[in-house]
DNA sequence: AAACAAGATTACCATATCGCCAGATAACGA
DNA sequence: TCGTTATCTGGCGATATGGTAATCTTGTTT
């Protein structure tokens, strides 16, 4: 056993920590950047791919990526003209997993509760 | 059996869910707010007692109690003149784990990687 | 009811971020 | 080398967000 009472979670973290943590939510916070992840989640591919298929322009999508592989959660290597993305950190899948989860459950309980409001 | 291959996290997301996911994250995206879940993770406690715990102004720690509140992470009654503020959403404490977690290795490895730089 | 205390809300400024256009680079092939 | 393709980068306008001070609300106390 350790000799803190909890999980880690429940220290109080320093500053310093907080903003990496937060700069890694951050990454997470915008639906294009989701998007793009998504579209890698399924198998790696190639910026102009990535163009194609998320419907943003070429210049904001290079963008995007940039941020997320400055987050450590995409990398990317050359073959040819082509960069190749791909997700490079794991935790991805498990976040994404956690969120999607609790939405769906959120989502039925709304639902659940309109339909009560609707039927008087 | 359902009829998709994986797990949710596989499929495509609607632009719809994308902004939900996006939106939660970005409740998780500042630094003060963190803090104030930290803080909360301890103990439920007042508006006034996170105040003072957190360093941040009366009027700024409302604002983001009041978008934590939005993003459903954050619960609140009201006990007499004061309000008390608590963890909603059992999902907090799994993401910050796994980020903090994630970010534990991360820093070991740079340490790692810094030492090996420095010790020519 | 008057004075008070805890929070919420509004107004405002400074900064950050998004999406896009245009120009800059880099890797290839002729 | 020149031209082409794939991607990156810099700059711009519009919007969003954080922090603070002042004000409004609400429940408490006398």
């Amino acid at each position: 056993m350790k000799t803190r009472k909890k999980a880690a979670s429940s220290k109080t973290l320093t500053p310093l920590a907080l903003e990496l943590i937060a700069s890694r939510f951050r990454a997470l916070s915008e639906p294009v950047r989701l998007r793009l992840l998504n579209l890698l989640m399924h198998k790696e591919q190639s910026v102009g791919a990535l163009v194609a298929a998320s419907g943003s322009g070429q210049a904001n999508v290079s963008k995007h990526l940039a941020i997320l592989k400055e987050a450590g959660m995409v990398g990317t290597r050359k073959e040819g003209l082509q960069t190749i993305c791909f997700i490079a950190d794991p935790i991805i899948n498990e976040l994404c997993e956690l969120m999607c989860s609790r939405l769906r459950e959120e989502m039925e309980h709304k639902a659940a509760a309109l339909k009560a409001t609707v039927k008087v």
